[in-house]
DNA sequence: GCGGTGAAGTTGAGAGTTCAACTATGGGGT
DNA sequence: ACCCCATAGTTGAACTCTCAACTTCACCGC
């Protein structure tokens, strides 16, 4: 793939745009929640996906499934929050493998705590400056991009496996 | 702060929409680099920005702010691409406490290298899933999103300024 | 039941980022 | 000329994240 058409000017400014947008706000989200309770805006959605199970508790892939983390992400991070006494691990009785992780009821005051700041947040940066018809628009194209972003694992993955099972028959 | 008016069902889908696209498009960004061109995509940016510059180089303060990135994050980055001989650092003369960053040939090598993949990612993610009418409206909305930014930081300052002065004046 | 493969989680090392402190220089006011 | 403050940039420590092993357990075919 040495070949490749490059962005023309219009291409470029929805490119850097899109990019000082999102960087930009993202970070200023961060630091929001860094700054008022002292914890990344990662582990912060930890939390409140936790909040939102039944039981307050999820297993570990699913939560990192949910929160778009690696596996390994995720335990460092449930480490962290369960030395903080915030989450707590709790063994999976039907499936030895699995660990739960459930939300402690400081945790939950904490994320209850935390919360306000962070929605008043997301509304003044994003809601507040779009109208209800742009933010439509940004649904759609989210999940455009979404939806292109998930085949391109799948079709990864088959390719992975085809040439695997091929390498395997001629070896 | 702890009222905080909730995300109806609508604005929940809009921004779990907008957290999953914009997250899980620049991680795949990122790994694409990482994988391709054994570098994390900050640095790609430094070595693009660069390029782009008469002289290949640039003050190490513009550079930070082209790049969305704070001076200290720049620094360690700018040594590290130092260290690959990537770039190279540059006293200037009219401000002793300056500092150029220099594109070396080796940098402009391996961004050239790197470039072509990085440009079909972008095409492949962003704009092939996207209408040409979703492309202009993500330029509007992300206008939108930056303009909404950049005030908070301008107004913050200035209260921090006024409260400082006041503090003075009573002190 | 046994062996092989894949799935669930964890771990440690290495790399990048943040934050606060620090050095050194520029610039304005008196 | 001097003082004060702002600016430019660096540094080290603490923290987070990534990547590649590694352990343990589940499942499937024989």
């Amino acid at each position: 793939m040495t070949q490749a058409r490059w962005l023309d000017s219009r291409e470029q400014a929805v490119w850097r745009g899109f990019l000082t947008a999102t960087g930009s706000f993202m970070e200023n989200l961060d630091r929001q929640m860094q700054r008022d309770s002292g914890m990344p805006l990662a582990y912060f959605e930890i939390l409140a996906v936790l909040s939102e199970m039944p039981g307050r508790s999820l297993r570990m892939s699913e939560l990192a499934a949910m929160c778009r983390s690696s596996r390994s992400r995720l335990s460092h991070a449930v480490s962290r929050l369960e030395e903080a006494g915030w989450v707590k691990r709790r063994a999976c009785e039907s499936d030895k493998r699995g660990q739960f992780a459930e939300l402690t009821d400081a945790g939950f005051a904490v994320l209850e705590k935390a919360a306000p700041d962070h929605v008043n947040t997301v509304r003044r940066h994003l809601f507040d400056v779009l109208t209800p018809e742009q933010q439509d628009q940004l649904e759609q194209i989210s999940a455009a991009i979404i939806k292109g972003l998930t085949p391109e694992c799948d079709s990864a993955k088959t390719e992975l496996e085809a040439e695997f099972r091929s390498a395997r028959a001629s070896g």
